[in-house]
DNA sequence: GGCATAAAACTATTGCCATTAGTTTTAGAG
DNA sequence: CTCTAAAACTAATGGCAATAGTTTTATGCC
């Protein structure tokens, strides 16, 4: 690498006559942006600030360009969100080396490893909702229903009582982080006195997820029978 | 009542010397804004136009007052979302005049009311995730731990089972309904044979939700006894 | 190797929006 | 009857997403 390339390149065109004239940005020798590290970007600013706070200017500060050079590699914010969801999901996928062989474990894991990054960018979990990236989605569901101990024309059933209550439980607590608030109210014991006792006896809110995948798995050995 | 008085009241002052002058609105005889008009006129514009789209400037429209005036009513804009959020939530609890007495009856009864409520306002329904007013369904929790066969140690768990499954499926659904995405992209069943065969072989949405839902019932029995 | 086209940066601008400030009119309390 | 606060208004601010138009540079084609 020649060191000298980059301030020779700097340097074009940056007097005419004799008056010093600061050269106005082109075309510049390699991007400053990538889709990939725009979303990085994103996904820092929203975990900092929270997702509404997000814009494209902050996002484009971020990486040391302009805002509306963001345009050249998205076609506008919800695109650029739209990646933002895929990373999380990259990451889920990435939260384990190896995953169990075993269907049940497996599914687990996955569950868990989905509201452990929920909770990790709890400002920007909200986003899988609005841009679920299905598509990247289903070499995991053709895996998955490899060895899945149930008949095939239950697999969408199977599939929608894992997934729905792993999201809506992952959602709900990212939800509470990120505002502030506890997944219970307060409950005055005077009007609500059964209510206020399972709240002394209920356990963690992530051994309650837990036990909740417990009764789901329960749930279909008791009615798709196998095992 | 007497016809003439909001004529006399809006001549007030009309003249001042002998030019004729528009009468500057002041405060109104009875206000033109209440919370729950507000809230209405939020989610009829949120149904029609998302919501993304709702500006305070289009519901102040809608009312017939200018923009600002809606501050007189809510703190911001998130103050107005959490209203209608609040409706939403009201919406469910009148979908049926009365509720089954049998605890998993009802349970399933609130679920279906539920997931109806967000397919009915599929571009409102994320709201219930950010302005969940748990204080509101307080006494639900409590009438439903009245009746429901499992420990008071279990609750909890039970309670998230069904809660989370449900709001998961029906803030799914109607983000797919939202976005006009299908809840599943096209499968090539090329690449995937097993999940092609899957989808053909699934009920509809709705059947896979229902059959859910009892899967879950099934599973709680299994798992904490009874019946 | 030179040239045309398109990519990728920039600046300037537009229009919308949430929110605040300050004015006017009226209700309601004492 | 008077005074305060509520509730409407107009005007203004600052921020934002997105577009238009300019400049520079890479790349594909001859």
């Amino acid at each position: 690498m020649n060191i000298m390339t980059p301030a020779v390149a700097k340097k074009t065109k940056t007097t005419v006559g004799g008056k010093r004239r600061v050269p106005r940005a082109g075309r510049p020798s390699s991007p400053l942006i990538t889709r990939e590290a725009a979303a990085e970007a994103a996904l820092r600013l929203i975990d900092a600030k929270g997702l509404d706070a997000l814009s494209l200017q902050a996002v484009a500060k971020e990486l040391g360009v302009s805002a509306p050079s963001l345009y050249h590699h998205f076609r506008d914010k919800e695109e650029l969100l739209a990646e933002v969801a895929r990373r999380l999901l990259f990451e889920v996928g990435h939260e384990q080396e190896e995953w169990s062989t075993d269907w049940e474990t497996r599914m687990v894991e996955l569950s868990c490893a989905t509201r452990r990054v929920a909770l990790r960018h709890p400002n920007a979990a909200p986003l899988s909702l609005r841009f679920f990236p299905r598509r990247l989605m289903l070499p995991a569901y053709e895996a998955g229903l490899r060895d899945c101990p149930y008949p095939l024309a239950t697999q969408m059933i199977v599939h929608e009582v894992i997934e729905k209550f792993t999201y809506g439980s992952s959602l709900f607590a990212a939800a509470a982080e990120a505002h502030h608030i506890p997944a219970m109210p307060e409950v005055d014991a005077a009007h609500f006195p059964r209510l206020a006792e399972a709240l002394e006896l209920a356990p963690s809110d992530e051994d309650i997820f837990k036990e909740g995948l417990q009764v789901l798995l329960a749930g279909l050995r008791a009615r798709y029978g196998s095992r």
